[in-house]
DNA sequence: GGAAGTTAGTCGTTCAAACGATTATTGTTC
DNA sequence: GAACAATAATCGTTTGAACGACTAACTTCC
């Protein structure tokens, strides 16, 4: 049996079958080292990832709400329990839940003060959050990095959503020009 | 209180911060949605990604075996524990676990006959998933993808690990030419 | 050669995600 | 207008991830 040190000279693992799956496999390794970044902001203030994008969101409606479906319809990533992750919004006072009354089946979702307190402390970290994940990336890479990314899963994007999730369609997309 | 339905001329949510930001979210976005089919795959055979990939590792090494720490520092994803992961493939027969007699702290795993034989069951499968996840974009897009993703992480990735993890740095890197 | 420190792996517990079933309300149809 | 289907949200349960504590085995250093 062969342990691991007795094999130096071959640093690199299993062959990818190909370059499809090599792209995908690059890019759930990228996912998963920023991510690491993101979970310690957002863990030293009490917050997951994902709540503070339900955060931003109503933020960005304020002082207007959104069912609950509507929330998780824009999230970046798909929740399927929307109920849960703003009961726990909602237990810090950052949320407020209000039946709609035409239609009492619907739950309307608004950020309180006390949310918009919450994201404006989170700014600063956010901000500088951003840098160091991608900040050695000039812009014209940033931005061919988005185009591209748009352009990989536009075909396994909810037509309906794809224009409610900024992407590549509402800004002039182009692989290789322009700054 | 305002609706979403009250709202129809504006389908744009919260504007980025950032271009950083901006590019780190369409990766999550991006990773979100490629996973979806990932896992639709992976779940019908009765495995995650995670293990299958596990798997993938052991089956480049066969018939040699790898310590646990070794296959957990190879994975796409860091996994905080290779115990439980390791145990539920060795449940199923798909791997075997092995004292080291030298060293009786480490624990050498291998990949069984059935371990192979369900990682070729799966080949096709994969090879289909790629094609369908990525196979819109022509060969120079995915080069340049995994390019750009391969910078994105350096500067987060442990340099002892970097070499093990196939990237740009033992491929001829470039951002714009070559097929 | 025995105490202190390291390393490899395992286990306990807590928390969030996944999947499905369920309830409440509305819309449809005969 | 009562039965049936559709929709919005919630809840139950199972599973996997996260974090830390813990054990066993080796190393080091007086």
């Amino acid at each position: 049996m062969a342990a691991t040190k007795t094999r130096p000279p071959r640093p690199a693992p299993a062959a990818f079958d190909s370059l499809e799956q090599e792209a995908y496999l690059q890019l759930w390794r990228t996912y998963d080292r920023l991510r690491e970044l993101d979970e310690r902001v957002f863990q030293r203030h009490g917050i997951t990832a994902q709540q503070y994008n339900a955060l931003r969101i109503l933020k960005s409606v304020r002082p207007g709400a959104l069912s609950t479906s509507a929330v998780g319809a824009r999230l970046v990533s798909r929740a399927a329990d929307m109920t849960r992750l703003l009961d726990k919004l909602e237990e810090q006072g950052l949320v407020a839940r209000k039946r709609c009354e035409e239609n009492r089946r619907v739950v309307y979702v608004s950020i309180t003060a006390a949310g918009v307190a919450v994201v404006g402390r989170l700014a600063a970290d956010v901000k500088r959050l951003g840098k160091h994940q991608l900040g050695h990336l000039d812009r014209r890479t940033l931005r061919t990095l988005i185009d591209i990314l748009s352009k990989a899963r536009e075909p396994h994007e909810d037509p309906a959503m794809a224009a409610a999730w900024p992407g590549s369609s509402h800004r002039k997309q182009s692989t290789k020009s322009e700054e």
